[in-house]
DNA sequence: ATGACCGTCTCAGACGGA
């Protein structure tokens, strides 16, 4: 299965880059964040003329993810928002089970500073997310793996940031937010799959539109894909796609594909 | 290339993003 996770910040002005993903990689699933898009506007009629379709959670103008699958693909037992998660209204989290895995798309808060009630809805969302993944990982009848992608919005090691220093009194960097990361991975019998294939590498996923951060290498490692354990021998590729941040309207996060043996 | 973001809702400027 190749899976897709991608925050494409506005997925009505991200289209066009979203449909060229889909024909470049022919992925089995896309997972979106910020498509801060109502459930009218939601482009189903553009996705099926590409082969795809998708199970959507809307928040209107803020926030959404979804979960897009090749048409051949039944998106099965669908659920929309995260049981204990403190914004019930803001559309961060979708599950679907896709070829026999457990997908979730999640948006998790940024947080904004450190110790503000967002940030304390951040935590709160990672801790309901953990309990989640163990309920999922428990009940799961047929034993289905889970693969939960997403934008975290925490780095998960310093290695992931492009100046820790810089980041000395910031969000997504915090032990606080590495800590539910590591949780969650616990909770879920997970790994990050990124790092399965390259266990020391500085490469990002998010460069700041500003400054030219991009063209200078300023980035965060923030969208991850978690999937369970068995799954990780299996991992064949797990691989940023930069050049989607490239060229015209770029989002400010790049693809991150990854790829295992069924 | 010596300056410097993008998208939403609304229509000049706020708010969110990370």
């Amino acid at each position: 299965m190749q899976l897709v996770t991608w925050n494409v910040n506005s997925l009505k002005m991200r289209l066009p880059r979203v449909l060229e993903l889909l024909a470049e990689h022919a992925p089995d699933v896309v997972c979106l964040q910020e498509t801060k898009c109502e459930d009218a506007a939601f482009p189903a009629d553009e996705l099926a003329a590409a082969g795809y379709h998708a199970v959507h959670h809307s928040a209107g103008r803020w926030a959404g993810v979804a979960i897009v699958a090749r048409a051949e693909l039944a998106l099965e037992d669908p659920v929309s928002g995260l049981p204990g998660e403190l914004r019930d209204d803001e559309a961060r989290w979708i599950e679907a089970t896709v070829g026999g895995v457990r997908v979730i798309s999640t948006y998790v808060p940024n947080g904004r500073e450190v110790g503000s009630p967002t940030f304390v809805e951040k935590l709160a969302f990672l801790d309901a997310a953990a309990a989640r993944v163990s309920a999922l990982r428990s009940d799961g009848g047929g034993g289905a793996p889970l693969a939960v992608a997403g934008d975290f919005n925490v780095a998960p090691a310093d290695v992931d940031v492009y100046d820790p220093a810089a980041f000395a009194t910031s969000t997504h960097v915090t032990g606080e937010e590495r800590s539910r990361i590591d949780a969650l991975l616990q909770a879920g019998g997970l790994v990050d799959a990124y790092r399965v294939l390259d266990p020391d590498g500085a490469h990002f996923t998010w460069w700041d539109y500003r400054q030219g951060h991009f063209h200078r290498g300023l980035g965060l490692r923030i969208d991850l894909v978690l999937v369970s354990q068995r799954l990780a021998p299996a991992l064949e590729r797990v691989g940023i796609e930069r050049d989607y941040r490239k060229g015209t309207k770029p989002s400010d996060h790049a693809p991150l594909v990854a790829q295992w043996a069924d």
